[in-house]
DNA sequence: CCTTGCAATGTAAGCGCTTACATGTTGATA
DNA sequence: TATCAACATGTAAGCGCTTACATTGCAAGG
């Protein structure tokens, strides 16, 4: 009864008594087929088990009703929320999403460019803008199209997300405006990310327009973990003076580093305030709760989705969306203490 | 000089003077090729832009060295972690890694079997084992092997994953030789997820093994998110008189409890202790640190893919793999307090 | 009764690749 | 020098599907 393990169309049209055209049409564009015909079909489709063979049905139709993206780290749970809604949106439009992982890394991203192309990919998600020259021409070449998500880039691609520098700029003002002129800033690691790299320079350029001095911005590079978020603390509190607030590159090194003030016996927001970037459920659940930057995730996956869609069906596209960014004050943010934080 | 949007392997072929055969032997045995010519080709390669087509590729040869996963969602710190090990793991024997998900749907989980399967999928990573019979018959059927992971079935299958029950009997007997009497639950939802399901027998079995009556362990289920965890806690503590300890399926549930815990003025541990599993990193970043059972995410992602490697090759396997799991004892489960936490 | 036209189905040509087999070219051996 | 491996490459047959085109059957119009 079981019979061939793997039954393929011709395997189902014997069964059917029919030709594979027909099965094909009855699988595709069941209307093309007389209701008595398609039933024996389905029976036998059933009987069988038969699933159709994706590679052979791309490679005959020339269509894969496929997206791929590209993202640096499947650890990570803002890329993950994003992702989750532009998958969403793309299977409202009957379209299936692969997704690939590039650790951060140029190169490997290219070679995922490449395999996602092979696997017949219509469009590419990608994350940021900072990449080769030579990738985007890849893409190009071959005609998918692409859209840079999470950041809006400065080149002539097509972007949806965050003008991350504006928004860490905002931020800063505010701090300053808080009273704030000792400040320090854990940030992400920038290398070949320009979220983390723009969100550092925006904080870098409302210091300079308040008269602060590059040496009461120290800034410490610091990896997506708790832990790294903590060490940079420590480092940042050993200074004389110290700084009266640390500005964080993103929400989990902000929860590192409250977990580090605690640690040294710093009160947050009296001794020291924090600030993050993200708005993660995380920062709604910290005692104090994070001041942060709200940045709407799941908008953005749509939105993203939407862009690559009609880019793919050669539909006329504004190029460059952005999901405007909130800054949500709770309670790790506070003036700075009269006696200006010295020591002992 | 762009020509050809998508070249093929015929187009290389023309361009470096030689048959496609040596243009495939090129890209997959390049030692059957001399050098020269290999030159000449990977030189035709690199300037037409070409990609190998993945079902062309696929069709002709029968293999894919593609392997699927099916996990419930993508937006869950919990599968990140094991599948990034996976696909780690899976990519160091040259395999490809694609992911579905089934947001905790049967019959969703079965649709994304025939997608992969469709795809060429040679193996399958789905979670646990609550599924209907009729799905794994499907891949039994077609020949595709898989293995379930993060819990460790009953049935007749490959499994690589944790007791949870066991585990959670083990965390429940610790907190009742703490001298806790009144527990309560705050759990996951069971529903087609045997993982919360198994946690929640665990404690029950402890309980009853340990003549706590059935009304001094209430168990309320909640989604994985801070908020229902906390939800949940606000219920609980309602009660009078309170239980001493809420035992939480897992982290997340835990901090959205010692959350509501805090707005209520209770202090965790001295008022009311509480216990989470999984061990994700938030664990040792609130306050204070959660006490919870310690989950290897990253060596079952190994020794899943590991397993399934071997099955799909016909190796024989160990097919019950047990990872196991530890109780971490950190600062938020002490004795109940003398006074049993009456009101007031 | 023979067209005509349409609907239902069949026929067969590839889609881009791999690979068994055939062919051509060496250099070593007899 | 003839013979024959051993090697490098070419030839061509599909892999499982879709789809343009061909065929068939049948109701309606002339």
């Amino acid at each position: 009864m079981t019979g061939h393990p793997k039954p393929t169309l011709d395997d189902v049209a014997r069964a059917a008594g029919v030709s594979t055209a027909t099965v094909s049409r009855c699988l595709n564009d069941p209307d093309r087929v007389i209701a008595l015909t398609r039933e024996r079909v389905m029976t036998a489709v059933e009987t069988l088990g038969y699933t159709p063979d994706f590679g052979g049905r791309a490679l005959a139709s020339r269509r894969t009703n496929t997206v791929g993206a590209i993202i640096p780290t499947m650890d990570n749970a803002i890329f993950a929320r994003g992702l989750q809604s532009f998958q969403e949106t793309l299977s409202r439009f009957g379209k299936t999403l692969l997704v690939a992982s590039s650790g951060y890394d140029p190169a490997r991203e290219r070679q995922q460019m490449e395999a996602l192309a092979g696997r017949g990919a219509d469009g590419l998600l990608l994350i940021g803008s900072a990449r080769p020259e030579s990738s985007t021409e890849y893409l190009r070449r071959r005609g998918i199209p692409f859209v840079g998500a999470w950041n809006l880039g400065s080149g002539d691609g097509c972007f949806v997300g965050f003008d991350n520098r504006a928004a860490a700029t905002r931020l800063a003002e505010m701090v300053i405006a808080r009273g704030h002129r000792r400040l320090a800033m854990i940030a992400g690691i920038s290398h070949m990310n320009d979220r983390a790299a723009d969100r550092t320079a925006g904080v870098r350029a409302a210091a300079e327009a308040a008269w602060i001095a590059p040496a009461d911005l120290p800034v410490i590079e610091a990896a997506y973990t708790f832990e790294d978020g903590a060490r940079a603390m420590g480092e940042l509190m050993k200074a004389s003076p110290r700084p009266t607030v640390v500005m964080c590159g993103n929400d989990v090194l902000a929860v590192g580093a409250m977990q580090m003030a605690r640690e040294l016996g710093l009160k947050v927001p009296d001794d020291v305030s924090i600030t993050g970037f993200d708005d993660i459920d995380l920062a709604g659940v910290v005692d104090p709760k994070l001041t942060t930057v709200r940045v709407p995730h799941r908008r953005m996956g749509e939105a993203a989705a939407e862009m690559l869609i009609k880019l793919i069906n050669k539909q006329p596209v504004e190029c460059r969306v952005e999901i405007p960014t909130a800054i949500i004050e709770r309670g790790t943010l506070a003036p700075p203490r009269a006696d200006g934080g010295r020591l002992g």
